[in-house]
DNA sequence: TGATATAAATCGAACGTTCATTCTAAAAAA
DNA sequence: TTTTTTAGAATGAACGTTCGATTTATATCA
């Protein structure tokens, strides 16, 4: 693939991202891409297949930033800085307009249909598998009992998180500051 | 009304509520929901005006539960047995097919549809003030601390809730039972 | 270098289908 | 008979997608 390809293709991801932001994955026509993309319908359809394709290309990008998120919060020497960054970087993404209705309509989109359920589950294992990671470390470190079920703990935490950016999506306003969010995962795990 | 119009209207609310849990708001078509209730698209469109109204009704439906459940709650003696009762009201509520993807599915509705917001809204109020009085009691208890912030611990609760549910829509199964819910309502506000 | 050939990118009209909705008229009930 | 209820064909608009024409870029050769 060339790099203009690629700037392409990014390109017209950035669009859809727009107008499904705006009216979600279903009400978006084709059209509306191509008019937001200022592309041509053949020319849209010269870069992906199928509507469903650039459907399944922003469901991908919706765990983007989880990852790096993670591996970075496992270099932090305890628990409670983990935290405070988790809730620093979480009310960060949460502020950037159209991410949570976005994540949101995806995770919608993945009840329905099996191939963005698959990139959503794996993201989400991902998630909790390293959130335990982080809880057994603390654990280790003496900073947490030692009798805690730490994989129902992750769980219940992505849990909490997805009801937190199913809110944001909703209500126009931000729900939690930073620091709430801090205190709440703190008295989530037992950290205070 | 008549009596009769008022149960082919609700026949008609209960094809289109099993359309919507398999395939949401927008990629049902008024075919499908006519074929669901064995009715003809005239007919259904003599009991309703729009399919917009079909879905401002099914949307309304998604909070019946709650008024009398926070009613019920509210005559129980202790906080726990009202978070007990919650969690057991919750988890059968869940177990009903359907019942959260249909939640969920009106929740992003709420996001786009203003008239479905202030649905949303209102009932959301509604579950808040009611909790925070649920709280306010058992404060008045010496059950919980004096300097709680029972109006923000509400709302968490009710976000908190929100996770539960979008994540019991997604995945096939249950991710909570009865007891871990109570378990983590108690944690939640302080209780245990 | 300039001329020519090939490929890649792009457009927008057009396709067949499906959509939500309306209309006509028959059947049933009053 | 008049009114209400019902069915199903018909409507025009909008849908996702395709396709042939055209422009632009790249490679080949004189």
């Amino acid at each position: 693939m060339s790099q203009r390809t690629d700037q392409r293709r990014s390109e017209i991801l950035q669009a859809a991202a727009t107008c499904f932001i705006r009216r979600g994955f279903h009400q978006t026509s084709m059209k509306e891409v191509c008019a937001e993309a200022k592309l041509s319908p053949g020319l849209v359809y010269h870069y992906f297949e199928s509507k469903e394709q650039i459907i399944q290309a922003i469901a991908q990008q919706a765990h983007r930033a989880t990852g790096s998120l993670m591996a970075e919060l496992e270099t932090l020497p305890t628990l409670r800085l983990a935290l405070a960054r988790l809730a620093e970087r979480l009310t960060h993404w949460l502020a950037q307009n159209g991410e949570a209705r976005l994540y949101i309509e995806a995770s919608v989109e993945a009840s329905r249909n099996p191939s963005v359920r698959a990139t959503f589950r794996a993201a989400d294992d991902a998630f909790v598998t390293s959130f335990r990671l982080l809880l057994d470390a603390a654990t280790h470190r003496g900073e947490l009992p030692r009798d805690l079920d730490t994989e129902l703990l992750a769980a219940l935490i992505g849990i909490c998180l997805d009801g937190i950016i199913l809110n944001t999506a909703i209500q126009e306003t931000l729900p939690l500051s930073s620091d709430v969010l801090q205190q709440l995962l703190e008295r989530f795990v037992g950290l205070s």
